[in-house]
DNA sequence: CCCCGAGTTAACCAAAAAGTTAAACCCGAT
DNA sequence: ATCGGGTTTAACTTTTTGGTTAACTCGGGG
């Protein structure tokens, strides 16, 4: 053991080795960026040695490419099937704010992750993560279109709509802390706080469509 | 030179040595975070050896409080006196959704800087970055509050009101590169895109909010 | 004219971190 | 039993990086 750190292994993780260490990395990417995550601590919170890293993913970037492509593959296709289902538009928009509040704050890092990687490095992205398919809203867009044209709307670019929606949902898990100092809550009111947003989100843009 | 790297020192910068790293230690910190910005970039960009900036700021670290605190406490006076005003509360909101968005797509990568600094290292955020004075949303809380109470506004609680409205403000910027993909738009319909969004959020926040 | 000290530099150092190697270890198939 | 390939490890090398040192420049008193 070349290991001046603390190995803090994950516990209960009986899978296979290549699969610790990709937990490991997911973990530590995810929560560090790949900067900030180091090799060595990958490797211990895997609980092996450092050199299996390389024996399994050829590098760090490697290593990096990997997770990368997993975190922003696996959502992708549950937001095409909500955008593309043939739900009513309220519905849909309902069911869009549920998945997205409970998957952010489930995983609160994955959208920070996702942004600063396209932000730090949109080459790497666009050439090896970005999947083939990606969501199309479009269906989205003209059921929002011919709700407004049949005056069940209020007039609304749908683009501006969906980002709205998206931006109402991510953010306040994203900045979490920020909004914790500033409204001054505890622990335990940040979590209350942020389990009303649901219902908070969906009041407040349907009474922004609403006619 | 012991520079491997190419220098591209940052034209047009006449002011004196210390100003100068740290306007490159700003750049670089703001856009690659602590560990994604190595002294010798920056050393580079300021055009000036490695050993001055240990000269002026001991170190990477103490370098990196001073652009933190610089950047967090910039913003924080003017959003306490936007908050704290007595105007009208509209007019209040509409200023707020002006301010924010003028500031964040000036510097789109303020607000994730702060974010990624709040989560990744919250202990030297709250010992050292934080300032004292922090924006106090009482006054506006209770203006929304009476609003609410005269039935000039739909009840709503005012901490998720500022939230959605700083939400919608600041993430689309922030997922700029996120939003072009997925809206399928080039470079300048994202600009313009973004330019309506002052009109958009302010058209958005208000029907939802009038009775 | 010379000194002095702030400013600046090249060269160096030590620690950290990525990556490599060669040997050992398991374990099923021969 | 043993051979052999996939697996794992300790030890090593290389590269990167933050930090230091000693020398040099240069302009303003004395």
């Amino acid at each position: 053991m070349d290991n001046q750190h603390q190995p803090e292994i994950t516990p209960g993780n009986t899978d296979s080795t290549e699969q610790r260490i990709f937990d490991a990395a997911h973990e530590l990417f995810v929560l560090k960026g790949l900067d900030g995550a180091k090799m060595q601590e990958i490797a211990d919170k895997a609980g092996i040695n450092k050199a299996l890293l390389h024996y399994y993913y050829r590098s760090k970037e490697k290593l990096y490419e990997m997770v990368a492509k997993a975190v922003i593959g696996r959502a992708v296709p549950v937001i095409q099937n909500l955008l593309e289902s043939d739900d009513p538009l309220e519905e849909k928009i309902s069911r869009f704010i549920d998945f997205y509040i409970d998957m952010v704050s489930r995983n609160p890092f994955i959208p920070l992750f996702v942004i600063n990687e396209l932000n730090k490095h949109p080459d790497r992205f666009f050439e090896t993560i970005l999947p083939k398919e990606l969501p199309r809203p479009h269906a989205f867009f003209r059921q929002v279109e011919a709700e407004v044209a049949k005056g069940n709307l209020r007039p609304i670019k749908p683009q501006h709509l969906l980002v709205n929606v998206v931006s109402l949902c991510i953010f306040p898990f994203v900045a979490k802390p920020m909004i914790r100092i500033v409204l001054g809550l505890d622990q335990q009111e940040i979590k209350a706080f942020l389990a009303e947003r649901k219902e908070a989100v969906k009041a407040f843009v349907f009474q922004a469509i609403r006619t």
